[in-house]
DNA sequence: TTTTATTGATTGAACGTTCAATAAAAAAAT
DNA sequence: ATTTTTTTATTGAACGTTCAATCAATAAAA
């Protein structure tokens, strides 16, 4: 089936096959070729498009966090207003969205979550990330707040969109999303509640 | 060197050994040669003393287990008073102490967290722990609100102290234990106010 | 002298990577 | 249109490395 133009193609089935091995075995029993069995080709391709599985690795979590950026992105572009909470309310459901919560996805994440502690690539990935939410967070709580308080509120509220999904991602049903979500928008809530220009909701 | 009596202490030895070898390096690069050169022994004697790789491992989860249920039935026994939020704040700061935050055990703790996902032996040691903290909550939630709302409250608290904690592991600097303890009391004190019995701290 | 504790070289299995060989499509030539 | 040539995509066996586990040998206490 060679044909002109495969690279894409390929790319977008290795890494897909990559969330879908971490899934059935984990990050650590992934070999190279239960992913290339996973995506229906040899083991050597993945060499070949990536440099090796390490190359594709870090390109399945760059994948994860672009998908993720999508979805808070197109969430708040979409707001009928402009207030902080609206904003706020869009990166929670943008977080629990996540390009599908699924349990591939789910699990690769926490898998990188976890291995980005002592490789230097991730590292950096989740660490622009991380920053990202925080700093997002932090400027809508600013506009309600004194910056102290704003930072205490986006670190909490960050806290809780992560420790809720970290829990979805280790329960065996997967991730209630819906439930989340409203646990997430209820603390906000409460984080908003004790400030002035925030009108009951 | 050899006396008699070693295995406790050999086995305590070997435990601390794998933290801090999984804090320098990972759980994928933790090697029976690398945490042998840690503890100063030789790589044979894992197996002697637990059987193997995975004996060790589940010997360390089980001991970091362990201290957290320690620290945290510590606090309340040492309660003054009986109350709910008594209760609640002391199962918080146990949580946050989890016999030193400090980075090895934090870095273990994360490390067995993802890869409990896919260890059926590790999965049920944290199933078992998780359980025994919603559980906790759950019931002390109950004095104050009807089920539905205990259930909702315990699992916000539990996904709050999961991702403060989280959060601290991963972040190059540490867990800042102090400030983690005082958004898990806030959010404790929002969830509280909502109902009657409760007096304002 | 017996018992207990420990070593470290060895073994076999598993892994990621490489690369010569191959197969299929595209392009060029007839 | 058909054949030939070139290009692109892919394979899978071979290689070197790394790891956990084993076990005969050893050393220190009892």
């Amino acid at each position: 089936m060679p044909k002109v133009g495969m690279e894409p193609i390929r790319r977008q089935q290795l890494i897909k096959a990559t969330m879908a091995a971490i899934d059935e075995v984990g990050l650590a029993d992934a070999t190279v070729m239960r992913i290339a069995r996973h995506a229906g080709v040899s083991a050597g391709i993945i060499s070949h498009y990536f440099g090796g599985k390490d190359g594709l690795l870090e390109a399945t979590m760059r994948q994860i966090l672009s998908d993720l950026g999508t979805a808070v992105a197109a969430r708040r572009r979409a707001l009928a207003d402009d207030s902080p909470r609206a904003h706020l309310g869009a990166i929670i459901d943008g977080n629990f969205d996540r390009s599908q919560v699924t349990g591939p996805v789910a699990k690769t994440w926490l898998a990188f979550w976890a291995s980005s502690m002592h490789r230097p690539t991730l590292q950096r990935l989740q660490s622009v990330n991380d920053h990202r939410l925080y700093s997002n967070l932090c400027s809508q709580f600013r506009r309600l707040m004194p910056r102290q308080e704003a930072r205490r509120a986006a670190r909490g509220l960050a806290a809780m969109i992560d420790g809720l999904w970290l829990r979805g991602a280790l329960t065996p049903e997967g991730l209630d999303a819906d439930h989340a979500r409203r646990l997430a928008h209820d603390y906000l809530d409460q984080l908003l509640a004790a400030h002035p220009s925030s009108p009951a909701s």
